[in-house]
DNA sequence: TCATCAAGTTAGACATTTCTAACAAAAGTA
DNA sequence: TACTTTTGTTAGAAATGTCTAACTTGATGA
């Protein structure tokens, strides 16, 4: 018997740059009729060789349906991670843009890196974190502009002292 | 004249690999009396042959002063970097867990990955929003301990509830 | 001192991702 | 239809970072 030592390559852990091209596949789809070799390209900023290889590359991993010039669509699988990462870049770029107030431009692009690198896990705390700053009346949208003010000014605002001692009283 | 097209390699940009090998060789040099390819290698979770060719490209790049065999140092450009890393991921340590939450050891990992994602000056306003965090007394620890109730309970706790109203009158 | 063992290096290979140059197919147009 | 332009592919190279196998150096201890 003739063991096959490697692995095959369907079974080893997509790299991140291939998530990234599931992301892009995915997004395209939804806003495109078809997606093209060059629309890829330009959104990732590679150029289209690269993108044919890298078609292959997930064709072999069963990641999208592509054969040469053709229409180039995702698998149910590929269609998963490509949601799956989009859904971690809108998280994280909430965060990064509505809390912590980066511009949007650099949200984005840092988004893009990061959400290669947390767990789902704790993209959901995250998440929980962001809902509870927003819906707890401790906290909400006043309470993120005095995070502004704090930040623009380097004190904390006069409403903070204030309402501190009042709290105080509630909490003990 | 002929002139050099490829830029030397000291001025192209440095990889989050060579970051990631700066910040560990500056931590071992802060622990132990002499830093070995050996601990390097442990630490990183590589083998020898990997960190001796890592370290003729730092060495190049003039991130080390190493002669083969001999003690391994930081430049003082590389312990600027390994010291910038290592300030990165206590920042991002601390928000996942202190904040979020995260059990220890994945905070410290999915930091590690982060730190090479995130540009110094969102870092910086991280650091401001835990510093208003635990500053601000709308805030401060019993905030902490809210959220620690929202995430378990998935609502809110009744203190935010109540006091939510009085902070209502306070606010306008 | 010299044999042994741990530590480190070299050589060579491979996976991944990218590029440029050259060619091929498809689409658009006269 | 036949020419031109756009789109896409192949081939081949390079950079990066990793590994294993084999060799070398340096330290240890009898």
């Amino acid at each position: 018997m003739v063991s096959q030592n490697r692995k095959k390559e369907s079974d080893r852990p997509l790299t991140s740059v291939m998530e990234d091209y599931l992301e892009t596949i995915f997004e395209l789809d939804k806003k495109k009729r078809a997606v093209r070799v060059k629309d890829i390209a330009k959104q990732m900023d590679v150029k289209m060789p690269t993108v044919s290889s890298m078609l292959k590359t997930l064709n072999k991993r069963g990641l999208v349906n592509y054969e040469k010039y053709e229409y180039i669509e995702l698998t149910k699988s590929g269609a998963k991670v490509g949601k799956e990462m989009q859904r971690r870049h809108k998280i994280l770029y909430q965060f990064l843009s509505d809390i912590l107030r980066i511009d949007t431009a650099i949200a984005d692009e840092e988004a893009c890196k990061m959400e290669h690198s947390l767990s789902p896990a704790t993209l959901d705390r995250l998440t929980d974190f962001m809902e509870f700053i927003q819906s707890c009346p401790r906290t909400g949208a006043n309470w993120l502009q005095y995070f502004e003010e704090y930040r623009k000014q380097g004190r904390k605002p006069d409403i903070c002292q204030v309402s501190g001692e009042i709290l105080d009283k509630i909490d003990s």
